[in-house]
DNA sequence: GACGCCACGC
DNA sequence: GACGTACGTGGCGTCG
């Protein structure tokens, strides 16, 4: 989860001053607070792990507190010179550890944070407030936390809405109320004459408010206490306004924009250098040399001297290692490691020393293979990989680079990041600094073996790894290397048309507009349609109007630019993504090569990159029409296209052993008629239309976890009414409701959900106690076994066919897989008997209490396949 | 370069 | 009753 780290940057550095004695470095600069600062940031860092941080300064002298009251922290003392001095070392020293810092003009940082904060509590974040000032105790929730510090920087009160309860019986919103009566001294507060903390407590206990407090005058006792709050009922109102956080500051950025990375630790040494900070010094010294293992491998001259089990890594930085050649070799055997640039290398006696080992493990053998490739070496032989290992332990985990991995098993390398810079600090390293660097990239990938598959083992996923998932890798290896043929000419010629009419809509858009503006862009296309045009608002976003297609459907008949507005937009994305998009990614073989993650979708679905063939449109025939440009191989050829026809409501019917849904799917009936049926109670011949598209929504809803509201949306109905189709779709299914119920148990029991092939997900909201946290959660929880099994059931269909020695027979290739569909180049006269093979080996994936079926179509174009 | 909006597929 | 609501990739605009 999200942890955002908030500190009042002022409050804090006169602690730090105040707790400390008077430090000075030789140049004279007094370091007492700077130190503190230091200490208490290591100290949040270590011990919290923020993943977003800021530190809000108060800005300038005056703020809007200040116009409502002149004295406000009037009569303050001055702050001390030496503590003044330190301050623009302070803000130095919160860059160098890579905290973002924000002030604003006529705000006091509390206001900032406070904004913040209950921003933050809204996404769904963490948050710990570290301040020496406790005012902002009132900002306490039940994901903020008020770390305030006492005397010195090190003593911490941990202000939750609990300890404010229990410390003052208060709620931290009527932090505010007790501040308004009994003022603050620090701000210059006045608060009511006679009022300090008992009697303010005493008051609030009974009328919550200030203002119940002055409702209720005639209660209070004490003759004095009575009078003085009539005289200076103004005076506490405005306490309080005073004491009250203002949580609308006009900030410009998001809290993702906060995020906190440690990306300059040499300009932090070298603070620390000039600031003789010694202590923190050899903290970073350690941190650099401790932490880093030193393997005790030797250096050999030759690949055969390594025996028995080894690792294997071909090296190059880019990220597309189709198009990239590897550099350099490593390999090792755990004692023995030979590292080479492969400009000094023989691609046979590369293949020589992999075709001749038992075993061989790498990180990402897809990669590998096709680096392989660029050595002309087809290799299959690899039986372990260390990346898919991490994904499938924990499928949340990023999946970075070889340190990434291999830092879960306390085995700590440099980052390919860090080794190479990133971005303008952008290196090529060479020499014997990048040799040791991948020798312990290696030895880390040697190392973590033997433990992973031990976990693998007791996660009982070492199956699936070793024989869905390895296997699966190599199959898509040889996918991505094959590619798919691609006609640019019918793409051109696409290019010409839909220019054309784009630039024809184009004015028609300008000249109801009565000015040329930038359709694309949504705030100038904002800016007509709302303030112009004067169209209703249906919804804004963060940064202004929405001017997405459901509200412009909303205003299609408002005003006849909107219908060329869609239309502009659909041939646009058309025009931009795919057709012009498509025709870059062509390579010098007219084919179009995309890559496929295998260890990115929770779930355990692939994806695809560099283009994504997973989404080329369909839906809407001028979208379709860009299939055309996908091309058998030659003319002897067809596209075939297999797919699973409802696969994931078939394994939500076998998961749940729901008789109605089993039933459906055993007797071939429409699943969404039967749907139908059952949620609105009528025969079959009585399911209007429109009861099937309803039926068909809450189907999709329930295979794709999604919410009441999004089913509201999908459908364009109200929330409650969609909650009621879900509400009547579980009772008629009563074994899915069941099931509902129980896979929540489990996730809450175990920490995770798996598939039919054990699979995991790790679903830690499952305990939020944020509402949508956890309902989020749920769907997850209820979605993921089922989503992951039908997965799970494409996958094994895929190496099966890779083993199949029947398939063999046939010159077909697979070339996509589209979640639930594999598409095939075939030979036109091999197509009906090849469809009968790789139909059954689809369908027998896997045994379920229903039977899989599988569509198909083929054609000499991708459109053609039908 | 990062982020937000929008749109495509399953 | 509020909250902000399937996953993924990519193009474009905007801001720094």
């Amino acid at each position: 989860m999200d942890k955002l780290i908030l500190i009042d940057g002022n409050s804090v550095a006169f602690r730090a001053f105040y707790g400390l004695p008077l430090l000075s470095n030789q140049s004279g600069l007094h370091t007492n607070a700077i130190f503190g600062y230091a200490r208490l940031l290591e100290k949040i860092i270590t011990d919290e792990k923020p993943t977003h941080f800021l530190v809000a300064f108060d800005a300038g002298k005056s703020t809007f507190r200040h116009k409502q009251y002149e004295e406000y922290k009037g009569g303050r003392q001055k702050t001390p010179p030496e503590l003044g001095e330190q301050l623009a070392p302070i803000r130095r020293l919160i860059d160098v550890y890579g905290i973002k810092r924000y002030e604003l003009d006529e705000y006091e940082a509390d206001d900032i944070i406070g904004t913040l904060s209950t921003k933050a509590d809204k996404e769904g974040l963490e948050t710990i407030i570290i301040t020496g000032d406790r005012d902002l105790t009132q900002l306490a929730s039940d994901h903020t936390t008020i770390y305030y510090t006492k005397k010195g920087i090190s003593d911490i009160d941990r202000y939750t809405p609990a300890f404010i309860e229990e410390l003052y019986g208060l709620k931290p919103e009527q932090i505010i109320d007790l501040k308004g009566l009994m003022g603050d001294k620090s701000d210059n507060i006045p608060g009511v004459p006679g009022i300090g903390e008992k009697t303010a407590l005493k008051l609030l206990k009974e009328h919550h408010s200030v203002e119940g407090v002055l409702e209720h005058l005639d209660e209070v006792k004490g003759k004095k206490l009575k009078e003085n709050l009539t005289e200076y009922r103004e005076d506490a109102l405005m306490s309080k306004d005073l004491a009250t956080i203002y949580k609308e500051v006009p900030i410009d950025f998001d809290i993702g924009s906060l995020k906190f990375e440690q990306d300059r630790e040499e300009d932090k040494y070298e603070l620390f250098k000039e600031l003789e900070f010694e202590s923190l010094l050899k903290n970073m010294d350690a941190a650099e040399t401790e932490d880093k293992v030193e393997f005790e491998d030797e250096l050999v001259d030759s690949l055969e001297e390594l025996s028995g089990d080894v690792s294997f890594h071909l090296e190059v930085r880019a990220e597309n290692y189709l198009v990239n050649a590897p550099v350099y070799l490593a390999a090792t055997d755990g004692t023995h490691t030979f590292i080479k640039p492969l400009n000094e290398l023989e691609s046979s006696s590369i293949e020589d020393f992999l075709t001749s080992r038992n075993s061989i493990n790498v990180y990402d053998i897809k990669r590998q293979m096709g680096l392989l490739r660029h050595l002309d070496i087809h290799f299959k032989g690899f039986d372990s990989d260390i990346m898919l290992g991490s994904f499938l332990l924990d499928p949340s985990k990023k999946i970075i680079d070889v340190a990434e991995t291999a830092a879960d098993f306390a085995i700590n390398i440099d980052s390919d990041d860090y080794h190479y810079g990133k971005g303008k600090k952008a290196v090529t390293p060479t020499g014997a600094e990048h040799e040791k660097f991948l020798n312990s990239k290696v030895m880390a990938i040697h190392k973590v073996r033997e433990p992973m598959e031990e976990y693998l083992r007791r996660d009982e996923m070492h199956e699936l790894w070793a024989t869905l998932e390895i296997p699966l890798a190599k199959v898509l290896a040889d996918m991505e290397y094959r590619g798919i043929k691609v006609d640019a000419s019918r793409l051109e010629e696409m290019e010409k048309d839909i220019q054309k009419r784009l630039d024809e809509i184009e004015s028609t858009i300008y000249e109801m507009a009565g000015e040329s503006f930038n359709i694309n862009s949504p705030k100038q296309l904002g800016h007509i349609l709302f303030e112009k045009l004067n169209l209703p608002v249906i919804k804004k976003t963060k940064t202004g109007y929405s001017t997405a297609v459901d509200v412009l459907e909303q205003l299609q008949d408002k005003h006849e630019i909107i219908e060329h507005l869609l239309h502009y937009r659909t041939l646009a994305k058309l025009q931009s993504t795919y057709v012009i998009g498509l025709q870059g990614e062509i390579k010098e073989d007219s084919k179009i090569h995309t890559r496929f993650n295998q260890t990115l979708a929770q779930t355990g679905r692939l994806s695809s990159v560099e283009p994504n063939l997973q989404n080329i449109p369909i839906r809407i025939d001028e979208g379709r029409k860009i299939r055309k440009a996908f091309v058998p191989k030659d003319e002897n050829h067809v596209l075939l296209a297999l797919d699973y026809s409802q696969i994931e409501l078939r394994v939500l019917a076998h998961i749940t052993q729901d008789e109605t849904m089993i039933n459906a799917f055993t007797s071939d009936t429409d699943i969404h008629t039967k749907t139908a049926m059952e949620v609105f109670k009528v025969d079959k011949e009585d399911v209007t239309q429109n009861m099937r598209r309803n039926a068909k929504a809450v189907n999709f809803g329930i295979v794709y976890g999604i919410s009441d509201y999004g089913l509201s949306q999908n459908l364009g109905i109200t929330r409650k009414e969609a909650k009621t189709f879900i509400d009547n779709y579980l009772n008629s299914f009563p074994q899915v409701k069941a099931f509902m119920k129980s896979i929540i148990q489990d996730a809450k029991r175990d920490g995770y959900v798996k598939t039919m092939l054990n699979r995991r997900r790790y679903i830690p909201d499952i305990h939020s106690k944020n509402f949508n946290a956890r309902s989020f959660a749920e769907r997850t929880a209820m979605n993921s076994p089922i989503q992951g099994t039908a997965a799970d059931i494409i996958k094994l269909a895929m190496v099966e066919y890779d083993r199949s020695e029947e398939a063999k027979k046939y010159d077909a290739k697979l070339l996509l897989q589209i979640h639930d569909e594999l598409i095939f180049d075939v030979p036109k006269d091999e197509v009906e008997d090849f469809i009968s093979i790789i139909r059954r080996i689809m369908e027998n994936a896997i045994e379920l209490s229903v039977p899989l079926n599988v569509d198909y179509g083929y054609g000499s174009d991708w459109y053609q396949v039908k």
